[in-house]
DNA sequence: TTGTACGCGTTATCAG
DNA sequence: CTGATAACGCGTACAA
């Protein structure tokens, strides 16, 4: 079966009319009897006529379909942002194929080649860690192929990126922190190839010389997987080492921050007494763990369909990327939890 | 710019063939001089040829592209199931096409149309909250259109279903509180129309009735959202009334679980002495907070794995539909931490 | 070994 | 008001 899709010719036939004067009817085009239009429009319903997106699709070059890649979809940070990037999509009549390239740079390059034999009329992308070149973006940049990035966006020449406030984020947790009386903080970084990473790194920094802490580059640690298992080992190490002393723990991630939550508890710290933390995404789980984690939410909802918007009007010609030359910021939001509160000091 | 990707008639033109010459020699057909092919090749790599997938799928009226209609991306067993069925699909060449219903019944419609416009070779399919008749399925099941349903799964005519053993995890985790000494053990039930509720409902009947327990309908709540909060006071009201004394929740899901265990803190109850908690999905959170709450895992990524991998041998014609007449059952497993576990008594 | 012609479903254009 | 034709990019039966 399957095969019986009514078509437009269909209907002509069958109405003894030509192919274009039902196409026409279809779509109420000025001179065509409402005669016609009734009868046409009848038939197709009780064919269940549908129209061929892909005929329409190659007759336009434009597909109406816009292609998301991304590191990975379980992440709930990345789920949050394809949601928001499918509700607008959704809404404005348009469809989203989705790839996820595991962290791996070929994987990006391919789901790319695919995606263009597709006839994509743009793209949403976040890019894989191991992506350290961005020839293929630039490439198909300087063709005049619609890109935003957004969250791990590239420093590239006529990039448009979305991004949160990392910075600001970062450096309003740790301020935080500052102001709780912690001093001796540890940030356990991200991979530094992502400008998401450096920008927290500069905010911690900032935000202690600002306080007029100094900046420890020893207390800079980098937990390139950003698992709770990792983080917990490194931080297990650091508490192990009197040298170091830290009184206090702001991760690039929240995973990274239960990791150290936990070996602190391991080596019979308290959270909040003893060591502070602070996380960095504000996932579902950090208001039911005991301590509450204190988390910078990123508004991932919100930077999916700011990028989706950006993206379908360039799209469709209602806006020339060239007059966007910064990057899109969206505020972050200190959620202060237990685990960065100290009742008294 | 873009508009210049090169096709085989530009190919064909630039090296004075025809262009089926020239689309013979790219796929290494028989019959064609070495030469030729070697001509052609290398100019199509010179152009950066590809080849129009739009073009080739108008043809063959197969897109090479898979539905996914899912409820909520932002969803930790969802965004698992995702990325089995990503993964799957990449590997053996389909797109995958991604709406989320938002638990909608008219957006669940909708997004079967715009798919089908699309040609679209199948659907992978979880349905709505709200969906409560599957007229809109059958017609497609009806007319040979693949259909495989996961997780929530309908129970209409030639529907191929893909789920987890609900019954039985349900029974494992019910069995394992009772054996811990619990005896009065509240189910926090799902929303009732769906078979994965009625199903986890039956394994928790069973598990007390083979233990020797009465079932009491009574401690049978259903939280219709599943959400933290809902069952959070729910959970308190239970604890309020001086009839039930539960001293265990069974939830349908996690997040369910882990508002029953809010609100026993709230009433100055604890986990596992006073109360026993066991969830189902095993989220991420399981293991961070504390105690560790025990859970039913779901093998959310075998589940989309197995889904797609049925699908695309439908699609390719390697598995007749007819022979399959059971649903196909995926194991659970039930992870045991602390929140269950009475170290005496 | 290569070329010609047609069709997939639709619509824009030009003629009636 | 309506019809015929061409074109989007590709594959393939048929002819040469």
């Amino acid at each position: 079966m399957k095969i019986g899709q009514a078509t437009i010719k269909d209907i002509a036939r069958e109405l003894n009319v030509s192919s274009s004067t039902v196409s026409r009817a279809l779509k109420d085009y000025p001179g065509i009897s409402d005669e016609t239009k009734r009868k046409v429009k009848e038939l197709a319903a009780k064919l269940n006529y549908r129209p061929n997106a892909i005929a329409l699709s190659l007759r336009k070059s434009r597909s109406f379909t816009i292609g998301v890649i991304i590191p990975e979809v379980v992440h709930f940070f990345f789920s949050t942002v394809i949601s928001g990037i499918e509700e607008v999509a959704y809404s404005r009549g348009y469809n989203v194929i989705l790839t996820q390239t595991n962290e791996k740079f070929d994987r990006e390059r391919s789901s790319i080649e695919t995606m263009l034999s597709n006839q994509i009329d743009g793209f949403l992308v976040s890019y894989s860690k191991e992506t350290q070149e961005f020839d293929h973006f630039s490439n198909l940049l300087d063709q005049g192929y619609p890109i935003v990035f957004f969250d791990r966006v590239p420093d590239i020449p006529k990039a448009i990126n979305v991004m949160v406030d990392d910075y600001r984020g970062s450096y309003d947790a740790v301020s935080h922190l500052i102001r709780q009386g912690y001093k001796r903080i540890v940030h356990l970084a991200g991979p530094k190839n992502l400008t998401i990473s450096k920008e927290r790194i500069r905010g911690y920094k900032d935000a202690l010389t600002d306080h007029g802490i100094q900046v420890d580059e020893n207390l800079i640690v980098e937990c390139p997987l950003g698992t709770d298992d990792e983080s917990r080992k490194i931080t297990a190490e650091i508490l192990k080492s009197p040298a170091q002393k830290p009184d206090a723990f702001f991760g690039n991630n929240d995973m990274a921050a239960v990791g150290a939550m936990m070996a602190c508890r391991d080596a019979g710290l308290k959270v909040p007494e003893d060591v502070g933390v602070v996380g960095f995404s504000n996932w579902q789980f950090c208001s039911m763990i005991e301590p509450g984690l204190s988390s910078v939410a990123q508004p991932g909802f919100q930077m999916g369909a700011k990028a989706t918007e950006i993206l379908l009007d360039i799209i469709e010609k209602k806006l020339d990327p060239e007059q966007i030359n910064e990057p899109i910021t969206l505020p972050t939001e200190l959620l202060i939890r237990k685990s960065s509160v100290r009742t008294k000091n």
